[in-house]
DNA sequence: CTAGCCCAGATAATCGATTTTTGGAAGAAC
DNA sequence: GTTCTTCCAAAAATCGATTATCTGGGCTAG
């Protein structure tokens, strides 16, 4: 029923405008979000915006500077590496967890979702930088998907918090994202989930989160630019 | 200056003092979380109160029931058990990053954690089922120590939510906390760190969240004997 | 000429009051 | 006797305005 934002309560669709904005990186790292303009901007008080403004630092897709207003978080190369390895820590053994414990029903939604990503285009017609919303989309999916049955709520809530992270960070990363074959890594990781082989696959999916980091460290260490600089 | 809450903004006190008093077991898990009241109770106004408890949902210390209002979260046995079991799933490896990536000045502070964690008394005088504050805080210094050398602040950041959760549930759990010989797995953990012994120092801590999980599923079965047959 | 001080503009934090939503109770219809 | 509708009080959400705080530019003393 809630087919346009009719209805639904003005902090709900404050809060989703603002998150996608930020997700979608139409506000730099660093990047003062002024509550004046958000309110304005979205027809909303100061004390609405403010409330999106704590859940979007609950979330870590801003940061509070006490008496100084929010900001978008550090997002780049080197935040995007420290991501990449703090999930390589943690969502293989989920995975692992997940292969020991899924039933059928897991297995056909991690089929469904590969099914899915495969087949949707990775890029937009006119972009060939940034991958398109329905891509992102089905990725998150099947990663979840492949993830779901580890039956441990808090470790799936640490994976949300991660994925958001570094969702945020590989928008505004410098590095080339085109040159790895995500079809092939993708495919791998759903027939060795579904095969049950549990090391394996936990390799493997450790492989794809270190293969983002590994590329990140030789193109962020060589010259070691500075990042801000005024 | 900041001696006491004098000269520190209201929203500040309200929140830490409301943050204590959730942890400390203060309200109920499911017990709502009234702003009037609370308003009332901390002398500021509504607002401040809202942001406090946006805040703590931020933190997982609140949940929040879209037009009902704020509440205690889950906690107890059941909800200890799938924290420990998160925190056995990330922990050890972050123990083992920490160990192959420490320095003397890590060693030093692991070393300092543990000697104020042994010359702390875990219970006070008239209270022997909750542990004091200050052995809370000791423990707590300790283990994150051990980790901090792990070099990723992701990490750490996830450690630091899991510990919160988990002290929370702790102050819920029905689990009869004084029949495990703490003294001895932290003084073990230590030792194994310090020497550099990566893998027994993971397994050691695996171990020691493990045996948390398992007393818990013990006493938390549903089919299983009362808890009170010793 | 430099360093420290002070003032003004801008921005965040806070407040009290108003509007909207919710859950339950009272009453009518079947 | 049961079920559905209608109404109402309590609580949450929102607003506009006020107060406190920070930043940067200009001024004065040394």
């Amino acid at each position: 029923m809630a087919e346009h934002g009719r209805g639904v309560a003005p902090s709900v669709r404050a809060y989703e405008s603002l998150r996608a904005a930020v997700l979608h990186g139409e506000f730099r790292p660093g990047q003062a979000l002024k509550p004046q303009e958000l309110a304005l901007a979205h027809g909303v008080s100061l004390a609405v915006v403010r409330e999106c403004l704590l859940r979007l630092v609950g979330e870590g897709l801003a940061e509070r500077l006490p008496n100084r207003g929010f900001v978008v978080p550090q997002a780049g190369d080197a935040r995007w590496q420290v991501i990449a390895e703090a999930r390589a820590a943690i969502e293989p053994t989920m995975l692992r967890m997940a292969i020991s414990r899924g039933d059928l029903e897991w297995e056909t939604r991690v089929r469904a979702a590969h099914h899915r990503l495969a087949r949707t285009p990775p890029f937009e017609r006119d972009d060939d930088v940034h991958f398109s919303d329905a891509w992102a989309a089905a990725h998150h999916a099947f990663h979840r998907a492949l993830l779901d049955a580890c039956g441990n709520d808090v470790l799936l809530d640490t994976f949300e918090r991660l994925w958001t992270a570094s969702e945020l960070s590989r928008r505004w990363s410098a590095a080339s994202t085109p040159t790895r074959d995500y079809l092939a890594e993708h495919r791998r990781l759903e027939q060795l989930a579904l095969s049950r082989q549990g090391e394996a696959a936990a390799a493997a999916l450790a492989d794809h989160l270190a293969v983002t980091a590994a590329a990140l460290a030789d193109q962020a260490t060589p010259a070691g630019h500075p990042p801000e600089d005024a």
